[in-house]
RNA sequence: GGGAGCAUAGCUCAGCUGGUUCAGAGUAUCUCAAUGACAUUGAGAGGGUCCGCGGUUCGAACCCGCGUGCUCCCA
């Protein structure tokens, strides 16, 4: 069948893809092999794959075919996160859409709406998986609010309760005024944003018309000011001990109090005190015992404790304040000021810090062992410098804030009686006998419990990930477990070691008394040719699945690996993906090629001229898989694909292949074909885990397979460590082709041009090895070796070798020659009189490494017999 | 404010344990090449103050200090 002249990669990944899946190559049984196991990240149900998804699922395929292909059991288990803020967030404003409004419904009608959305659409980022190829196990696909995955969230909790981790508390937190809901810090975005510091003056409350002037970023929280506050030994200000001061525009009257926590080079010195609306303030404020007004209601308006502009957005209100206090005199002056303002990961709203109850975890018991795991390399980091970044965050650990004000999630497992009395349990029913038994009497006049309104914290159960899909929950000790946990590598991104990685661990060491992965490899930060990081918001993002129709999943596999260093960030180039398409391309040539002597295979024919090609190619694939092994064990991926691409590339299409091709309707001998069909099939091996479909492809192309003889599942070959000399001599033959073409070019000779090719070499071995191929890469119509010069040729030297070059056709220019021959001879003249300094330096023969000065001394043999050799040729010239 | 990292060709980056690997790759640029697997190609060329200044050393892109610029994390 007659080869199409493209590769055609959207039937060849249609049809690979289902084969694979349909032959059971993605599914994983405990047996008697070794696992290898990765668990994905997974993906927010609202999620469409983007260029992060493509980089990181590549890595994660990488990894688990190459494990395959090594022999493991490998297991990569999908699926999918509810991410309770994202989804609540599309889903009110699906239902808006709709024109209905979240308020007015049950929370039993809002969560039917969502799940039906995430029916609808929470798969849709698992098929596009497929369409870069992801060999995951799909009946393991799993999600973070499946049942038996709920009642593990619901257990950790109350566990977690009992031990007094988990406690209810009034704390500042962030508030996300958008969503209405808690956040943890997390969450919270801190951006350089242009802001106003206004100078307001405050009346002391004294005789004299006398005030004291603050500096604000937020003027609305004036309205809930309760203090100000000032450095005990700032003399501005001493004389003011003891005093108190009017708010402007409510005439609150404030205590002036005196603590150290002032910055007195900040602003005027002199801070407000709001305690309801900073941490900073409300610390102030336990210390002194100060009142605390509550100005914002939980949509960011002001409520009726602020008295006025009640009902009114915060940053309305912020330019209403500056004008009214002007009005009253009160405003000293405005000025532009930088500062980080916080903001909602998810709904980008201005955080507001904001006194609540809440549901708290205090991770300190946890931490330890976590830490330690990863400080002593328990589980390893690559690249290791977040290990720093993990520690600092590990010895400084807060309290974690898990609940959100929100109906998607998991409903935190807490009942109350009418009392206000609290039974924590995994189901209400166990909750309700606790009640009974606690206290009979208000439970039989009075039977109803009122669940907490709140969910956990998306985190606080994805922190479950790696145990509970293989069913922790329902039995600890179940065979798939015992098999597949710890898993073996988590690939993710460095922005989530905090929200997702060092939970993990700490759950994992909690629950399973064990880590729930061994290595940790962090991936970079996708971004666009200008450095920026790329996102929705600023639609710098390209869409992957066109990238995938247009150019092939290999070609964007390609073109996010070759420029993905381990742990650093990725600048995204289209051009590169240009680069992948064009390999492809290449590999789809080098099959025409090959396919095309299939049919002038002749048996008995005398190949030896091309066992050195043979061979030499054979080392090289065993030097670059030596090579690889450790590449790929460091994660050093992209190098591990420039060295496979530069093995296919040069060594194989530009250097082999034209070695052993045929002349034109010229029989190839069987074995050679047969040497090359196998180099070629193990060159698609090495590449398989990087770019699947076209290595599966061509593999089925160069040979009729027997059913399951699929390059997914071929064993790796085991490679010898190479001979050294042979591959010298290869890069020799190709440095003497090289050599021999450039001085062509450089005469004028055209490629067709015949020539005459005399060598005057010591070591002649070689020559008789490749003479043949030399010849023909060269285009000499004879090959020979001379002890002279040969008058009237135009001479080279390669190393140690004279290699002269009779021309029927073009003029020899002596001057060229010459010339050429100079540059060079000086160049070396300076290159040993470099040495002979090195050698001369007493420090340096005393100091220096034996091997060292061994080195130098044979670099100052090898560069005089070099200019020995130039000499004599400039002689020859000069004839 | 605290901490971490980075700076090598126009661009994106390798360069491990200090020594020749006359500092490499890819890409971009320039020149040449048209029946031949592939122009999605081939053969070549040019392009570097290894950020600056000091120090250690016989020897520094590499180690140390200071400076400059950029990035990230935390508060």
């Amino acid at each position: 069948m007659e080869l199409s002249k493209n590769f055609l990669h959207i039937e060849a990944e249609q049809n690979w893809y289902s084969h694979w899946r349909q032959s059971g190559y993605f599914k994983s049984e405990p047996d008697g092999r070794p696992p290898y196991t990765v668990v994905i990240p997974p993906p927010n149900i609202t999620g469409v794959l983007h260029m992060g998804h493509a980089l990181n699922d590549t890595v994660q395929d990488i990894l688990i075919r190459r494990a395959k292909m090594m022999g493991f059991n490998t297991c990569w288990v999908p699926g999918t996160d509810h991410a309770s803020i994202a989804t609540e967030a599309k889903v009110v404003a699906m239902l808006r859409e709709k024109g209905i409004d979240k308020t007015k419904l049950s929370r039993t009608e809002f969560l039917k709406y969502a799940w039906e959305w995430k029916e609808k659409y929470g798969g849709i980022i698992l098929q596009q998986l497929e369409k870069l190829g992801c060999s995951l196990d799909w009946d393991r696909t799993s999600f973070t609010m499946d049942t038996d995955y709920y009642a593990a969230v619901m257990r950790v909790f109350v566990e977690l309760h009992q031990k007094g981790n988990i406690y209810r508390g009034v704390k500042m937190i962030n508030w996300d005024p958008k969503a209405k809901t808690a956040l943890s810090d997390e969450e919270v975005i801190h951006k350089q944003t242009n802001s106003k510091l206004t100078y307001v003056r405050y009346r002391i409350d004294s005789e004299t018309e006398e005030y004291i002037t603050i500096a604000t970023v937020r003027p609305e929280t004036i309205l809930g000011d309760t203090a100000v506050c000032v450095h005990p030994e700032d003399p501005r200000y001493a004389h003011l001990k003891g005093k108190f001061c009017f708010v402007p525009l409510i005439n609150r009257r404030v205590p002036i109090i005196f603590d150290e926590y002032i910055d007195r080079e900040f602003g005027t010195g002199a801070l407000k005190v709001t305690p309801a609306h900073d941490i900073n303030d409300y610390n102030l404020g336990l210390k002194y015992g100060l009142p605390v007004v509550d100005t914002l209601n939980d949509d960011g308006t002001m409520s009726e404790a602020a008295q006025l502009y009640i009902g009114q957005d915060r940053f309305v209100v912020r330019k209403k304040i500056v004008e009214d206090l002007r009005q009253a005199g009160h405003i000293v002056k405005e000025e532009d000021y930088v500062n980080q303002v916080g903001f909602s990961e998810r709904t980008d709203a201005v955080v507001e810090p904001r006194l609540s109850m809440q549901w708290w975890c205090n991770m300190e018991r946890m931490a330890a062992p976590a830490l330690k795991a990863v400080m002593e390399e328990e589980i390893t980091f690559h690249p290791a410098k977040f290990k720093n970044l993990y520690r600092h965050w590990m010895e400084n650990i807060k309290d974690w804030c898990i609940s959100r004000q929100l109906s998607w999630g998991h409903r935190i497992p807490a009942w109350y009686d009418a009392e206000g009395g609290l039974y924590v349990a995994e189901t209400a029913e166990q909750a309700h006998k606790a009640y009974q038994a606690q206290k009979p009497e208000l439970a039989a006049k009075n039977p109803e419990l009122r669940q907490d309104d709140d969910v956990l914290d998306t985190w606080f159960s994805s922190w479950l990930w790696p145990m509970e899909v293989f069913g922790w929950n329902k039995q600890p000790d179940n065979k798939e477990l015992a098999y597949y946990y710890p898993t073996d590598t988590l690939v993710t991104a460095p922005e989530i070691i905090f929200f997702w990685v060092a939970r993990m661990i700490m759950a994992g060491y909690e629950f399973m008394g064990r880590k729930p992965f061994s290595q940790v490899y962090f991936t970079g930060i996708v971004r666009d040719k200008q450095g920026r990081k790329m996102s929705k918001s600023l639609g710098n993002s390209p869409d992957l699945l066109n990238l995938i129709e247009v150019n092939g999943s290999d070609a964007v596999r390609f073109s996010v690996m070759i420029s993905s260093p381990a742990g650093n960030d990725l600048l995204y180039d289209e051009n590169q993906l240009e680069q992948g398409r064009n390999f492809c391309n290449k590999i789809w040539n080098a099959l025409r090629l090959v396919k095309g002597w299939e049919g002038r295979c002749a048996d008995g024919l005398d190949d030896s001229h091309l066992t050195f090609a043979c061979d030499w190619m054979d080392a090289r694939l065993a030097d670059a898989s030596l090579q690889l092994n450790d590449l790929i064990k460091d994660f050093r991926l992209s190098e591990a694909l420039k060295t496979i691409y530069s093995l296919i590339w040069n060594d194989f299409c530009s250097w082999y292949l034209e070695w052993v091709k045929p002349g034109m309707e010229q029989p190839i001998a069987r074995q050679t074909y047969e040497r090359t069909l196998s180099i070629f099939e193990q060159l698609l091996q090495l590449l398989h885990p990087f770019m699947p479909f076209i290595t599966e492809e061509v593999y089925h192309q160069l040979r009729d397979r027997a059913t399951g003889d699929d390059l997914i599942i071929r064993p790796m070959p085991q490679y010898a460590i190479p001979d050294s000399k042979l591959l010298k001599d290869g890069l020799y033959l190709q440095e003497l082709i090289t050599a021999v073409r450039d001085t062509r070019v450089k005469n004028q000779l055209k490629p067709k041009d015949k020539i005459k090719l005399r060598i005057d070499a010591k070591d002649k071995s070689l020559y008789h090895k490749v003479n043949d191929i030399l010849s023909r890469q060269v285009n000499a119509e004879e090959t020979g070796f001379t002890d002279v010069a040969v008058q009237g040729s135009i001479s080279l030297v390669v190393q140690m070798d004279k290699l002269y070059i009779e021309s029927t056709t073009a003029p020899v220019d002596n001057k060229v020659q010459r010339e050429q021959l100079e540059k060079e001879l000086e160049y070396l003249k300076g290159f040993v009189a470099s040495i002979d300094k090195k050698l001369g330096n007493e420090k340096f023969v005393q100091n220096a490494k034996p091997e060292v000065i061994a080195n130098e001394q044979k670099k100052k043999d090898d560069g005089l017999a070099k200019i020995k050799a130039i000499g004599e040729s400039l002689a020859l010239l000069g004839a």
